[in-house]
Formats: structure tokens, C-alpha cells, sequence
DNA sequence: ATCGAATGAGACCACTATGTATCATTCGGA
DNA sequence: TCCGAATGATACATAGTGGTCTCATTCGAT
């Protein structure tokens, strides 16, 4: 049917591999990350020739999976508020992503750009919920910006731990950018 | 007159190069921190035999600074609000040396008992502040905690970034701790 | 000026990780 | 069943890094 990409699972396996033991060390090698994909060392070097080959893809993934899931929630209707909250609801079961991404960011210089561009939805948000009144005019975008950041990688952390459910996560992330943790 | 660690001032420029580049980069060869420091790598090994005699030296020194800064804070007298607000004053300049903790807690077992030991003030200041009501008694204590160093990072990288001054970014992160990003 | 300690530079070894090539085996489709 | 492609295991060359050692030089105190 789809005619593309279905043939290597095995692609998907080092990737995802990739994906967890680079993003909890970036300096990981590249036969830790083969044996937690339960593949060979050689075959990782079929799929990607290079390390950087493998960053670059894993960077890719991360940006499609994020820019696919911040898609629907920016493109629905309603306030920014709720644009917000749909957001935070859709982005933190891959706040793992997001903590790569950050890890990441200064090595490929090609993939760093997409990535700015990609991010710039975060702050066109901020200028919504600014516009609305939501966020208080007076902060400055660098702030705002960096606890949202900051909210899905606590939400994230919580809930990989254990500690939190995913939606109670998101309402408390939403909770306590527009208040804080202020008593009411 | 102290009769102490005078003599050597290479030492301290190491542990501040460490401090730079182990910060940026965890996994920095010795060589990039010795000519950060613009030392030999040899003399770099006199003063810390093994790579891990210097991190453990780095997250000690690091330990110290910020048990020492908070110290004070946390010892004066006032409301739990006021102490919140002397503390975040105190600490984001040594917002760098905080995140370097962040980034090597998993390396050396011995210190990270005193790692634990030295940020339980975070959570007895947290268990003060809702007692007093400025903290919502329903809010996690993990949560709070996450979102002080949060608000600590995201201050001191908008600081060294020249984008906001130190005080301003003491009272912005205190203001969005209690209050959030929201209108008032 | 002299002496000793500390430094910088470099050689050297051991170990690890990357990247490549080879070969036997396995798996899937015709 | 058979054939080709993909895989796993292995061996190998190479580069980078940690760590040790030596030696000439420099710096500071006397």
C-alpha cells in the first residue's frame, strides 16, 4: 500500500534505540546503542555509514514526530489558551524527543536550522497568547518561551517516573505557566 | 594569613575551565579543558591524577559554592517568600555550576549522596512555603522542586545570555514561580 | 645569583570506539 | 525448493583519549 518504508523494521528498531540511549548519553557508542536494538554493530553501519548519518537521522525523526503532533494542535480551532493546553497535551509523551533535540542542537549544522524554523511555532504561541491576554504583555519572549520548554521537560520527567499521569502532567504544566505555583 | 590553597591559582583555573567545558560538553577530553585553562595537559594530571578526581573536585567546589551561597539565604530571617526571593538572588549566578551538577549526577556514587544531602534545603524551603500558603498545598513536592531549579537554569541562561539583568531575572523567576506567566 | 619546585612539551603505551571488509548463515519471495 | 538479499559475527586498520614518564625551562623564594 504505502509502497515506501515498510521493508526495514529494522531501521525503526535503531532508531528508537538511538533515540533512548543517546538521549541519556549523547556520548554513547554506537555498539551500545546496536545491542539495545538487538541488531549487530555492522548492520547499524549498513543502515547509517557514519555516527553523524545516525544523529542526523534521529534528529529528523524527533523534528517529523514533533512537527506532526504540534500540527494538529496549532491547526485546531479555539483560543490560544486551548491551543496551548492541546499542545502541551500532545507534546509531552515525547518530551524524551525534546530532551534529545536539546542534547544535540550543536553538532549538525544543517539540521540546527530546521530546527530553529521548526521551533518558531512555539514562539508565534507566545505572540498569540500575549495577544489574548493570557500571558502577561510585559514578558519577554526568550522568558515565556523557555518555561514552556521547561514545563514539558518537568511534565515529561514526572511522568517517566511514574509520578504523575500524562493528562494530570499536562493540566498541572498549564496550571502552572498561567499561575504559577501560587495558592489560587 | 589563610596559609591555604594560595599558592596554586592553576588549580582554580582548571576547575573553572572544567566547570565551562565539562558544562557545555560532559563528555570534553582533558585536553580541551587543559587548554581551556590554558594549562599543559601534564600539569592538568598533577592536579587531578584520574578524569574522575577532577569531576569529583569540580562537583565538590560546585557543592561548596552553592551550599555557601544558600547558606546565607537561608539562614536570615523573614518569611519563607522572602527566603525564596534571597535565594534566587543568590543562586542564579551560579546558575552554570547547577546545571553542571545536573549533568554529572550519575557519574560518582560518593558525591551524590551529598548532592541529595546538600538539595534537601530546596525541599524543606518548598514544605515552608506551602505551610505558610505561598506554595498551593495540592502541588507535588517533585513538582516544585523541578520547577525552582527550572526557573534557576532558565534565569541564569537569560542572564549570561546579556538578555535580562541579575536582578530583573531573580524577580521575573520569582514572579513566574508564584504567579506563572498570566495577566496578574 | 642560586637552588628547588612547578610547569610545559613531548614521547609513549593501553584501551576504546569508529569505520571497513569478509564470510558464513538466515530469511523471504519466486 | 532455490536463489538472492540482508544479517550477524568476526577481523582489521585507524584515530582519539586517558594516563604515565622524562626532560628542559621557568618561576619564586631565599
Amino acid at each position: 500500500m504505502t509502497g515506501k518504508a515498510l521493508r526495514p523494521p529494522m531501521r525503526e528498531a535503531i532508531l528508537d534505540a538511538a533515540v533512548t540511549v543517546l538521549g541519556r548519553n549523547p556520548g554513547a557508542s554506537l555498539a551500545a546503542v546496536a545491542a539495545h536494538a538487538g541488531v549487530g554493530r555492522a548492520s547499524l553501519h549498513r543502515h547509517f555509514p557514519k555516527r553523524n548519518d545516525l544523529i542526523a537521522a534521529v534528529v529528523r525523526q524527533c523534528l517529523d514526530e514533533t512537527a506532526a503532533a504540534t500540527e494538529a494542535a496549532v491547526r485546531g480551532a479555539g483560543s490560544a489558551r486551548e491551543t496551548l493546553s492541546r499542545t502541551l497535551e500532545a507534546v509531552i509523551p515525547l518530551g524524551d524527543r525534546f530532551h534529545f533535540l536539546m542534547s544535540v542542537t550543536s553538532d549538525a549544522a544543517d539540521v540546527t536550522a530546521r530546527y530553529q524554523a521548526d521551533l518558531e511555532w512555539l514562539a508565534r504561541l507566545v505572540d498569540r497568547l500575549k495577544e489574548e491576554g493570557v500571558i502577561a504583555s510585559g514578558t519577554p519572549r526568550a522568558w515565556a518561551t523557555a518555561n514552556i520548554d521547561a514545563q514539558i521537560w518537568i511534565a515529561w520527567t514526572e511522568v517517566a517516573a511514574g509520578r504523575l499521569a500524562p493528562a494530570d502532567a499536562a493540566s498541572l504544566a498549564l496550571r502552572t505557566l498561567l499561575e504559577g505555583l501560587g495558592k489560587r
